[in-house]
DNA sequence: CAATAATTTCACAAAATCATCACAATCATT
DNA sequence: AATGATTGTGATGATTTTGTGAAATTATTG
């Protein structure tokens, strides 16, 4: 899942924050100061800054702007007032939402989440090739032998996800939680039907979609 | 490129336009006040200044004055309020334009570029084109099939984002947060609105924004 | 301050997609 | 070949999403 940064001169916030986020999946990197930070940013894939602003050597504006200079990971920012938020706000620094301390488990967790799904897919590289198909995941396009098929939102995540593993096999649970979401309650045979609808749309390609007998499906350019 | 002198009293303000201005493959020098400001357009070539007008020693009104007595040099002034601008233009100090804070990044690159586009003619173009549609964002003004469209803010800028992003789906929360801004609080459905009426202005061409089901819009040339 | 324009919200209609079922086809094992 | 489990498929109603006109609200302009 989602990596996160948190970058606070307190130990007793970092890890309070890891202790809110570890539970919902995430993993935590922590950093003590902005310097420690980019460092640690350098090194690791990082999917989303939390980001004290008071910080000694370099503060949490600056390092903001060091962030930007090579990244659009997005950053949400802790203040102990929200007047300090006017301050990133009007300087309009590239911070894709704030947090007030005090602030609660739920409300830590819920931001997170949110800004996660609002930056998802805001990424560079978004053309997957496979054989004969094409797939744009940021115009959300598919083309098949030169020729554009359109396909439905279920269908072209689970294509997306199939290209993105090819070779690996998925069981129609772990589909379901991957294309639908873990908290999709249902038949897993929905699962069979968009396959069918999905191999139909790929015309011949369609067998490159491959039934795993007793296990599930995988995506498969060998036969 | 073009060598831009930005002159403010804030090393973060400084910054950030630099930020901004930089990946726009243009040159930065800063000033942290007019008196600087001044020493460093006499050592160096400058294309454009970006003027705070509330710095120390020698504020904005004045520096301005003395770039005149020698210079034509495009001159955009940045204000906390619209109101400090109605004393630039009364004065009829000889400023080119004027950016209220807080701004937004295209806000100050496209300025930039207009500014540069109307005194000297060479820079980069600010006119997109996308099929029948051609959108001078300078100017603000929107010609579909050689007719001119006239646009409101919103839907100029939802256009403006999609012609710049040609191919991509936004969804509706990064429409929201690119247009609107991101603290807006209302409906996602507002922007179905906009597209709506955008569309219908657009004619024919409106096609070109296209619905992506279950995710949201982009606009797109090919089918 | 009134008039006008722009924006947002709302409610309902229209459209697309999705989930499910029933039955047919296929596969693995004996 | 028979059997039971698994998968393919067409049809269909339910659900979700989007389009749209109109009203309400907000901002702008003279």
């Amino acid at each position: 899942m989602a990596t996160i940064l948190i970058v606070d001169d307190e130990k007793e916030m970092r890890e309070l924050l890891r202790l809110y986020l570890e539970p919902e999946g995430f993993t935590c990197i922590e950093a003590e100061d902005g310097e420690a930070g980019l460092a640690e940013f350098g090194r690791k894939h990082v999917d989303l800054i939390l980001l004290d602003i008071m910080m000694p050597k370099l503060d949490g504006y600056r390092f903001c702007m060091h962030v930007r200079e090579r990244s659009q990971v997005p950053i949400i920012f802790l203040t102990a007032r929200s007047d300090e938020w006017d301050r990133v706000y009007g300087l309009q620094i590239g911070a894709d939402d704030y947090i007030v301390k005090p602030f609660s488990p739920n409300e830590v967790v819920a931001r997170v989440h949110a800004v996660l799904r609002r930056t998802k897919g805001t990424d560079v590289t978004t053309s997957y090739e496979a054989g004969p198909i094409v797939v744009d995941e940021k115009a959300r396009k598919v083309i098949v032998n030169g020729k554009p098929v359109v396909l439905t939102l279920k269908e072209f995540e689970l294509l997306v996800l199939f290209v993105k593993h090819r070779g690996q096999v998925f069981t129609r649970e772990q589909l379901l939680d991957r294309v639908w979401g873990i908290h999709y309650v249902g038949s897993t045979r929905t699962v069979d039907t968009h396959i069918k609808t999905l191999r139909i749309k790929l015309g011949e390609a369609g067998q490159l979609i491959q039934t795993v007998w007793g296990v599930g499906y995988k995506f498969d350019e060998t036969i």
